[in-house]
DNA sequence: CAGTATCCTCGAGGATACTG
DNA sequence: CAGTATCCTCGAGGATACTG
């Protein structure tokens, strides 16, 4: 995108992040995805090489750098890029205020919520060890995902990756996410059977401490009244 | 732009400002601009058709409407609209923050600043009748402009009115702008001779109450320190 | 796993001329 | 003053195949 020629704060913050995708990447960055891979897969319709092309303009504008030192080398966002979370997030909260009503049905892929789940999960609240959770998605395809966690490092699978569940978390695709957007409370999610746990009462108990919410919750709560 | 397909809040309001022009388009609507020429002369770039087509989708999108019934017609926010104020101000907040120092020379066009100027004006603190301001920009192309006001509307002229002026501001387009953006104070800048004012000594005093500053003008001065 | 190179398409938007 | 109609260009980005 050629910038606008006007020295102008909005204009500004226009060219660096009007680009098609490049806020969603920032969102992303901010929700914890760091891998290209991981990146990929929570924008369904981007190209790999637009998204390379992406992450380099993003480091050439100075939002995010590429960290090769780490464990696993990712994309990381600078501090200038770590700014943006109260624009980025009032943004959200505007779409939340006027548009929090009727996800379409094609708006809903199981494997983009999943990706949101898990980068959302409450590590604190996990188990030590191997802790492996089943979604059933009630009619949806592809119909259930796993939820493994090792060492409190939570990955989504979309194939059985044959451990004994510690717990099943039924509810179709639009109940789990008006659940993870705070649109439905848990609890009420569970007493009207459109969210069922199936395991030991003390899982069950855990799910709620585990599960995290959408940055957006407070906001689609307050909304809700 | 095509949507995402994400059900996410972030997405969405990309969906609806990430259009190139779009952002700017508000941010002149929240400003004060309303008639199509007025939109149009605040947006160097823009074709008249691309304009046009911004603005009807924003009124598909349901953040603008056209006001038909007013003496003069034009585009307004809706309440949807304006419900965007604290999200922008908070992008352009960022880019002040961050990106606050070194106008290049070709991104401050006189007609755009003046238009800027004109939208900021303090009409309460302008004399009934008319009031003419001209201001010379000492090298710049065009080299002048002026300030027309007739009870107190602010209007701008790239051509001589052939009025009486009863203030003279001078300054390069660099300084005006600093002093616009808040990032010079206008006390600074007489005294540095940056700005120098010509009338009487009550004309001079009036121009600090009328020439408003640009609403990114406290965060700038923030900054200063 | 994390990208890049190459080719090709198609649609956004510029230019120009026009209208109520 | 406030747009619209038409034609045409060019560059963003998809598809595909490839690599350290």
């Amino acid at each position: 995108m050629r910038g606008y020629g006007q020295y102008c704060p909005v204009a500004k913050a226009a060219e660096v992040l009007g680009e098609r995708w490049t806020m969603l990447i920032v969102r992303d960055l901010m929700e914890g995805a760091h891998q290209f891979n991981d990146l990929y897969a929570g924008l369904p319709g981007i190209s790999r090489t637009l998204l390379s092309q992406r992450l380099r303009r993003l480091q050439a504008d100075g939002l995010v750098e590429r960290r090769n030192g780490a464990a696993r080398p990712g994309y990381w966002l600078t501090a200038l890029g770590l700014d943006l979370q109260p624009a980025i997030f009032a943004l959200g909260e505007w779409a939340v205020r006027n548009y929090g009503h009727d996800p379409k049905r094609d708006e809903l892929h199981p494997e983009v919520l999943m990706l949101w789940i898990e980068r959302h999960v409450q590590r604190d609240a996990l188990p030590p060890g191997r802790y492996v959770v089943r979604f059933e998605f009630r009619g949806a395809r592809p119909p259930r995902a796993w939820l493994v966690v090792e060492d409190r490092t939570p990955t989504v699978c979309h194939d059985d990756p044959r451990f004994e569940c510690d717990l099943v978390v039924s509810a179709d695709i639009p109940t789990l996410h008006r659940v993870f957007a705070g649109r439905l409370a848990v609890s009420a999610a569970l007493r009207e059977g459109s969210l069922v746990l199936d395991g030991t009462a003390d899982e069950r108990r855990r799910f709620t401490r585990w599960f995290g919410l959408s940055p957006f919750a407070p906001a689609a709560r307050a909304l809700a009244g």
